[in-house]
DNA sequence: GCAAGGTC
């Protein structure tokens, strides 16, 4: 089919490179360039035929995404609107000012044309960008033809390819992206104004400079980023020092020396690893038990895109992600390296790859290498091998033209080329090959290894500093050959917290869960940055900061996982429902929004749980506090100081209620109201004793444990001055704003009876008569008895079974604590261990419990689990220590083996297993047994001073006889009977 | 003033 006529054809592309590299190849560079509304988007015209039509083909391009959505006007300002709202208000879709000119070129073009080709990326959001372009190109050309080119990559035999089988556009693609990108505006701008509104003013902020100002943001892919900085962090904290102990063996000769590491590892039982390594003393004799010998190649890496750019960036020369990023587009845009945002890492078989290599040849440092590269005969060369990902959009990042430097280039510049270069060299070359020989050997039943590693080729490694290959020589044994060790010793470590996340492992880590995309994830790593979520050392390595940790952790005391991954893979599963048309968008948007609008409407309820997190770390402000911090209430009755304005319920953002004047500031009547209120509604029952009236009752609910026994939660009362209960429980309770975190799932409270009452500030002199009878009359606080004190009432034995009671040491007017197990007091102390030095923590005295707790560090008591210490306060008398449990005690290692000596030992303990050993021992040609002094480590660390045992190398100083546990020279520790 | 996703 031909017509007289040519077609005219419009197509657009995601980005002006496409554009002009799909015109050159289908026009074989013989085309009209000109250009178009927008200076970066120029348009190409030639001719082509497509299945035998000849067509007028011009190409032009957007950049990225046409469009934006956002919400209507009437809820664009913060205060316009309930941010639950925003879960349903209207957005609109429309182009932003900045690619108006985008726009105009494309309505002009399309207005002539009789077909519309989308040469956009070939994924959802390149879907998604091609149903804008056809949005803005239908609106004036109705009858336009649509298609959709798909391609792999930009080379020449994929374009003429897809021009020639044109298919039409998939919504269901599409569909997808608009889901989530409504989702994810909805989400953020709801979350974000509730939680900055919240806290922003409401706490002294002040490392933010202008605080007003402060955004305290909440993103789906920015939380669980943060979350995987948060996480590292606890873990550190959380980590309890253990030490563990090791028996190495060393064996030098005339080729050299051997280092045999104990193939159990390590022992966290120090009695286990001494009675191993007295048996091996006794018996140091070792039988080479397996030599092997085998080649082993370490292979270059894949070809490189976005991520491992990145990484390997961050790595070798500690660049950031985004400054990487900055650079490498700064050199894509210059023609020198390929497009940097891909996800792919293996390239095409169509690739010239030699070409690629030929263009290096004349660099004075790798140029030599690129040369060997080509030479057949030095058999260098090896097709790279893919790490099996594919965009089908772009190849693997690497050289697109030589250069040895440009005079404008900055060190990273320079740097990340030459990365790019070498990186690509690497892939196309031969592994690393090197000969590996492990001997394997047994002493006393126990098993030792040890292994040597000649390179034998370097290969790829000659053009890849960036990676070693370590490599040492150990002397050639063979099977059954016997030798005594040159030493023998047990040695000690200590296990140590992993280190906080580098940029290199956040990238891993986000990569793993699906956060972001190759192009986005080096701008949510910024972005906490910039909002004062989290510091990056020098190292490249990630702290939260206080504000970081603490929206975290107000979030997790909520119970939401709102800062760990799993949301956002949700939200992709669904996303590759609706790509797929298993699901509908409308459907995934329902269900998901009315998942996040309940949770948004529980996090509001729980939002002291946010205040609690922040009070941690964060002085309240003393500003009037944020939109968010009057909520709820309702009018109780006439303010009897302006007599203008009503009396309102309000909640405040700490949780605590207060009644106050609706003419507040010009009149400041308030009437604060005791922070062991946990509900609070005014109801429409009239106060007859309060005058001016009407006064209306409220009814209260306290939280039980933190009144006195005799208290009833449930209480009407009136805010009026007739009610003397409220009058009391506000004395006892008091109205601060520094009140203990609420009585909520997680925390333990620990109650401390105090023997004479100290209460907070003016409180005490003030003290109810419920007080003055526990503090000076000997009446019980609890229950108001005379018959015991409140040191020993009943109603607090029984409500706090897990944890006996307490008492309160004021000596030196300090606040101690007794233990929670042993009830001895424990006092505070400075530690002094490698990784919390500094740290104070209380402590048992009594040295037999292990009861300690570190002013907010987490440690193991022996509760069995991780706890974090929040604070120690006073309240209704007595002095409350809580506590957020975080986690379970993990024990690490200390594997039960089947130890030998359980057996052997045990007969042998005694004379005669000493007899044999001495004799083996000095009957060891190669031994030197007392003239080499001090070589050999102690291995009673631990029991030394009291048990007077030493435990030495082979080649060194004697071995007790004595039980190495209670100093008994009539048997060894393992059947001592005091152990 | 808010998200994340394109790209210059």
């Amino acid at each position: 089919m031909s017509s007289s006529q040519p077609i005219r054809v419009l197509n657009v592309a995601e980005k002006p490179s496409v554009a002009k590299a799909v015109a050159t190849i289908l026009s074989r560079g013989q085309l009209h360039t000109r250009e178009g509304r927008s200076r970066y988007n120029k348009i190409f015209e030639f001719n082509y035929t497509v299945r035998n039509q000849q067509c007028q083909m011009l190409v032009t391009s957007v950049t990225g995404h046409l469009m934006e959505i956002d919400f209507e006007d009437r809820y664009r300002k913060w205060h316009s609107c309930d941010p639950v709202d925003l879960y349903h208000a209207q957005i609109k879709k429309f182009v932003p000012e900045d690619k108006l000119d985008i726009k105009r070129t494309l309505e002009e073009e399309a207005r002539w044309c009789q077909w519309l080709v989308l040469w956009l990326d070939c994924d959802r959001e390149g879907e998604n960008i091609a149903y804008e372009v056809v949005e803005v190109c239908s609106a004036v050309n109705s009858r336009l033809n649509i298609w959709r080119a798909r391609f792999s990559a930009l080379i020449e035999r994929d374009i003429h390819e897809a021009v020639q089988n044109l298919a039409r556009p998939n919504k269901f693609l599409a569909e997808a992206v608009d889901a989530r990108q409504e989702i994810d505006l909805r989400i953020g701008a709801s979350f974000t104004r509730f939680q900055t509104m919240l806290l922003r003013d409401a706490f002294v902020l002040d490392f933010a400079g202008e605080e007003r100002n402060m955004i305290l943001s909440y993103g789906p892919c920015q939380f669980p980023t943060l979350g995987f900085i948060v996480e590292r962090y606890w873990e550190i904290q959380a980590h309890e020092p253990e030490e563990f102990w090791m028996i190495n063996c060393s064996h030098t000769s005339e080729e050299g020396t051997a280092k045999f590491g104990w193939m159990r590892g390590h022992m966290f039982d120090y009695t286990c690893a001494v009675i191993i390594y007295e048996m091996c003393v006794q018996e140091p004799i070792a039988t080479v038990t397996k030599v092997r010998d085998q080649q082993k190649n370490k292979y270059p890496p894949h070809p490189l895109n976005t991520i491992e750019l990145e990484k390997r960036a961050s790595r070798y020369f500690r660049m950031s992600s985004e400054h990487t990023m900055k650079v490498a587009e700064e050199l894509y845009m210059s023609g020198f390296i390929s497009y940097p945002r891909t996800e792919t890492d293996g390239f095409s078989e169509r690739t010239d790859l030699r070409a690629i290599v030929q263009e290096q040849r004349g660099h004075p440092t790798w140029g030599m290498y690129a040369q060997q590269l080509l030479d057949p005969g030095v058999g260098l060369w090896r097709n790279p091998v893919s790490g099996g990902h594919d965009d089908k959009a772009h190849p693997p990042i690497h050289p697109t033209k030589f250069s040895a430097g440009e005079s404008g280039w900055s060190q990273d510049h320079r740097r990340l080329y030459e990365l790019v270069v070498r990186h690509f060299l690497a892939c196309v070359s031969q592994p690393a090959i090197g000969a590996e020989t492990t001997v394997e050997i047994d002493i006393a039943g126990e098993q030792f290894s040890a292994s040597g590693r000649v390179i034998i080729a370097k290969n790829y490694l000659d053009v890849y500093p960036y990676e070693s290959w370590g490599g040492s020589m150990i002397p050639k044994y063979s099977f059954g050959e016997q030798f005594t060790p040159t030493a023998l010793t047990l040695d000690s470590g200590v296990t140590r917290p992993p280190p906080l996340l580098s940029e290199s492992d956040l990238l891993s880590c986000m990569d793993k869960a699906g956060i972001g995309t190759d192009a986005t994830m080096h701008d949510h790593i910024k972005k906490l940055l910039d909002r004062f979520y989290a510091t990056k050392d020098a190292n490249t390595h990630f702290s939260p900061t206080n504000l970081g940790e603490a929206l975290v952790m107000g979030y997790d005391d909520m119970g939401y996982e709102l800062w760990k991954p799993y949301l956002r893979s949700q939200m992709e599963n669904d996303m590759r429902e609706v790509s797929v048309g298993r699901k509908s968008k409308s459907q995934v948007l329902d269900s998901c929004l009315q998942q996040m609008k309940a949770c948004f409407l529980d996090a509001r309820v729980n939002k002291a749980k946010l205040l609690e997190g922040m009070g941690i770390f964060f002085d309240r402000s003393s500003r009037r506090g944020g939109d968010e911090q009057q909520v709820g209430g309702g009018v109780v009755g006439p303010c009897g100081i302006c007599h203008e304005s009503d009396m309102v319920l309000k909640r405040k953002p700490d949780g605590n209620f207060m009644v106050g004047c609706s003419g507040y500031p010009q009149c400041r009547n308030v009437v604060w109201l005791p922070g062991s209120i946990s509900e609070a509604t005014v109801t429409t029952q009239v106060c007859n004793s309060c005058t001016p009236g009407p006064f209306l009752r409220i009814q209260f609910k306290f939280r039980s444990i933190e009144i006195p026994p005799n208290y009833n939660a449930n209480h009407l009362g009136c805010v009026g001055g007739c009610d003397e209960t409220l009058k009391e429980l506000i004395e006892i309770c008091g109205t601060g704003s520094r009140n203990p975190p609420a009585n909520i799932p997680g925390l333990v409270k620990i109650i401390i009876p105090v023997s004479a009452a100290r209460g907070r500030g003016g409180h005490t002199s003030s003290s109810t008569s419920a007080q003055r009878g526990s503090t000076r009359q000997g009446v019980c606080t609890h229950c108001r008895q005379t018959s015991h004190s409140s040191n020993d009432c009943p109603s607090q034995v029984s409500r706090s079974q897990s944890v006996p009671p307490q008492r309160r040491n004021t000596q030196n007017g300090e606040t101690s604590i007794a233990c929670s197990t042993c009830g001895t007091m424990c006092g505070l102390r400075t530690a002094n261990t490698e990784t919390n030095r500094g740290r104070k923590f209380y402590s048992c005295q009594s040295r037999v419990c292990k009861f300690f707790v570190y002013a907010k560090l987490f440690l193991s008591a022996d509760m069995g689990c991780y706890v974090c210490f929040m604070d120690i306060f006073q309240k209704t008398g007595h002095t409350w220590l809580s506590f957020k449990i975080i986690g379970s005690k993990k024990r690490r290692g200390n594997k039960k083996s089947n130890l030998r000596w359980e057996d052997s030992m045990g007969n042998n303990s005694g004379g005669s297993g000493a007899n044999n050993s001495s004799s083996r021992s000095t009957s060891n040609p190669r031994s030197n047994p007392r003239g080499r002094g001090g070589h050999g480590r102690s291995g009673g660390r631990r029991g030394q001073s009291t048990t007077d045992t030493t435990f030495v190398s082979a080649t060194g100083d004697p071995v007790s006889r004595r039980c190495f546990n209670c100093g008994d020279p009539s048997h060894f520790a393992n059947v001592c009977p005091n152990r």
